[in-house]
DNA sequence: CGCGATTTGTGCACGTCTTCACAAGCGCCT
DNA sequence: AGGCGCTTGTGAAGACGTGCACAAATCGCG
């Protein structure tokens, strides 16, 4: 394991791109180390070390090297990583080295946002389509791009290569929209409608839903305040203590 | 184990609420298994299996049935779970049997969708305050809310009880507005801007970037791509056969 | 009243992820 | 050239999350 070799996107000769299956949490931490990487390479940093990348992408530095390590050794002990190459690295992992075209379905309140949202063109994406079923949103301009109604997808489809499928639908009008996503060859789908979808196997989808963020913020603002309510017993009684669970479980007691 | 008891929000005499400190992927999925139980509620269900409510919500239902299992016992053998009581069990445990008050910061082109983004009213979230920095938006109306200068916030906190701030501000604004938002109490942030901020210890931050999730995506779009592409020897060797990296793995060989 | 069908709750084993701790390697300075 | 300090890459151990499989419990029916 040495001899410090760049089998990645640089220098391939068309052989086998040896992508070895990381670890989802590890592809999921990809995209915060380049952009770290991103920053530190616009002020002018040629090489990082573990610990300082570690610490502007919010992770600790064991996990990022094991992170990195799973890409192959690109880094050189006792100097640090080479940000450029890194980038470089990184990239082509995710499949980021050509633009990829994205069709957004639902230009309501969500969609529009996403539609001018400039942090896509920026990082390797292209919002390639807007789609609509509402008719009488067809034919409005944002952001340079007309909106085609959803039913034309298959002609979208075959003019542009779309990549990726984002529903900014209501939840109701997810699913329909995902099937026909499918049926048009689309195998990655960002949802943001509150609904699961289902879709066949060899489909990715991703779903991010605002509200069940908060809702988890919710419950540790929940916790927060029921610790500070316990001024004595509290504190510890929740941790995990053989009698902590007694003032409920004391009910079962009584029961047997 | 038994005696099927409420100890939750109905019916606790104001004693210890009994929150257990869940485990976080728990957590997590308790918002999912509410909406789909308020799906199942509209629909008439006044009963589901772990079964229907797992499916529901897209998860299998061993992990539904250890995840409520946390919460206590509140479901019938043989019968299932009681639609409304559980309901009513994950909001107190969410602590959503309240309206929580949103500090939103950031009216650009997302932090308008946030505002006008129905599904946080209808799910226990109310938007308390629009925040700005820039002074040509203060004074803007947004579904019926005045932007205020974000220079405002230590007021706005002092009339509205402030419960989570949201940040949909660009990167660079992001810790400033979040060292405002601790400044004033606020201890649950949920944060759009693509950087990660620092916090202090007990201040809860959960990130959302949009392009994050389309990089995860894009390299799995770039991995199906790449196992299409190896017809024969691909599908077997990538899956972690001993020779299967011996592609890129030769080249050590070589230099040893 | 008892029995069978059904469904929950959970012990256990397995896999994944995280963290520690340290050997191996690299560059620099003398 | 040799040694020293620094940093990477990685084995090993522990924590955490997942899924199976089954005992316990409940309801309905005869």
């Amino acid at each position: 394991m040495s001899q410090h070799r760049h089998p990645g996107a640089p220098g391939r000769a068309g052989a086998v791109p040896a992508l070895p299956d990381l670890p989802e949490a590890t592809v999921a931490r990809l995209p915060e180390y380049l952009r770290a990487l991103h920053n530190l390479a616009e002020s002018g940093h040629e090489t990082v070390s573990s610990e300082g990348l570690a610490s502007a992408a919010g992770v600790n530095s064991a996990k990022l090297r094991k992170d990195l390590s799973h890409l192959g050794s690109y880094g050189t002990r006792g100097v640090g990583y080479d940000v450029a190459l890194l980038i470089e690295q990184i990239e082509y992992v995710l499949g980021l080295t050509h633009c990829r075209a994205v069709a957004l379905v639902g230009v309501g309140n969500l969609g529009h946002a996403l539609a001018g949202y400039d942090g896509f063109a920026s990082r390797g994406f292209r919002i390639a389509a807007l789609l609509d079923a509402d008719r009488a949103r067809v034919g409005e301009v944002i952001n340079g791009l007309v909106v085609q109604h959803v039913d034309d997808l298959a002609r979208v489809a075959a003019e542009e290569s779309i990549s990726i499928g984002v529903i900014a639908t209501p939840a109701s009008a997810a699913q329909p929209v995902a099937d026909q996503l499918v049926a048009v060859g689309v195998t990655s789908i960002l949802n943001f409608a509150p609904c699961v979808l289902s879709v066949p196997e060899g489909v990715d989808v991703r779903k991010v839903d605002l509200a069940i963020e908060l809702q988890i913020l919710s419950f540790h603002e929940h916790r927060k305040a029921s610790l500070t309510a316990l001024p004595a017993t509290g504190g510890s009684a929740l941790t995990a203590l053989p009698g902590g669970l007694a003032a409920t479980d004391t009910q079962e007691a009584i029961g047997t």
